[in-house]
DNA sequence: ACGATTATATCGTAATACGATATATATCAA
DNA sequence: TTGATATATATCGTATTACGATATAATCGT
């Protein structure tokens, strides 16, 4: 690893990069807000949605996909729940298990919120492919 | 925003685009813990040494560019100068303001995540463009 | 059948950003 | 210049949320 070969330019694209990135999450979270959703449920419902694959998706699937400890995807799915956005069902092959599946509440609001987040990456898109490529030229 | 044409790969591209994010993040805040430093306080260093512009960073400068409100800007510079970090200076032009530099401590830490940083974009970056394709065939 | 593993759950704690508010300095209009 | 307003930073209490430690139930391997 040289690290005596870091430029200037090279801090600022990186910080620019992370800038850029949060900016999309910080619009990602505004618009789940104004949806009524704290960002880490959006993502939950995402996860859920995005699923593929024959198997439904379970609170362990959940926690790896959003890198959270199995326990803490408990905790949120249990408020996801509590406000009506997602169904637990016992998994019949085991009973371990907990399924997850959307309601129809939810199904709406990630479609709108879906559909926004396209909308967004459009613009986004293209910023961040040429931070990326500014950061190593032979891509 | 037609809403209708959304399909199942739509939502699982978002999906995994949010996961390769997701990971890239929990990379970063990974190696930050590593090196003692809190995510945020990473990233408070890079947002200083990648500020371009003659101006010296501020707090307030440093709140925008961290998409936070300029008193909780104030509390994370607070912690950042307690541990040795960043020195805080009154700008004699502007005795409100705080310029902020980085200590040779910092900039020790900061070039060894940098580098470990650029390294990691290098193998995201084909995937995450990809993603981006798959989003947005146009691009 | 039984010990080990897996999946989920509960509770107390810690980290950190925010809201409300405060203080100092600067700017601008009269 | 003076007074009102705006800007920059700071303080304190609070809320959210993920985690550690731990617990319970179900499944699996031998």
């Amino acid at each position: 690893m040289q690290n005596d070969d870091l430029t200037d330019a090279d801090y600022e694209a990186l910080s620019n990069l992370r800038y850029t990135l949060r900016r999309f999450m910080d619009f990602s979270a505004s618009a789940a807000q104004l949806e009524g959703l704290p960002a880490q449920q959006h993502q939950a419902l995402l996860a859920i949605r995005g699923h593929r694959g024959a198997e439904a998706m379970t609170i362990g699937a959940l926690a790896e996909r959003l890198l959270i400890a199995p326990h803490s995807a408990t905790e949120l799915v249990s408020r996801l729940v509590a406000a009506g956005y997602v169904s637990r069902n016992a998994d019949p092959a085991d009973k371990r298990k907990q399924t997850l599946a959307l309601t129809g509440k939810a199904e709406g609001v990630l479609k709108r919120l879906t559909a926004a987040h396209l909308t967004e990456i459009k613009e986004l898109a293209p910023r961040l492919i040429d931070i990326l490529r500014g950061l190593h030229p032979d891509l």
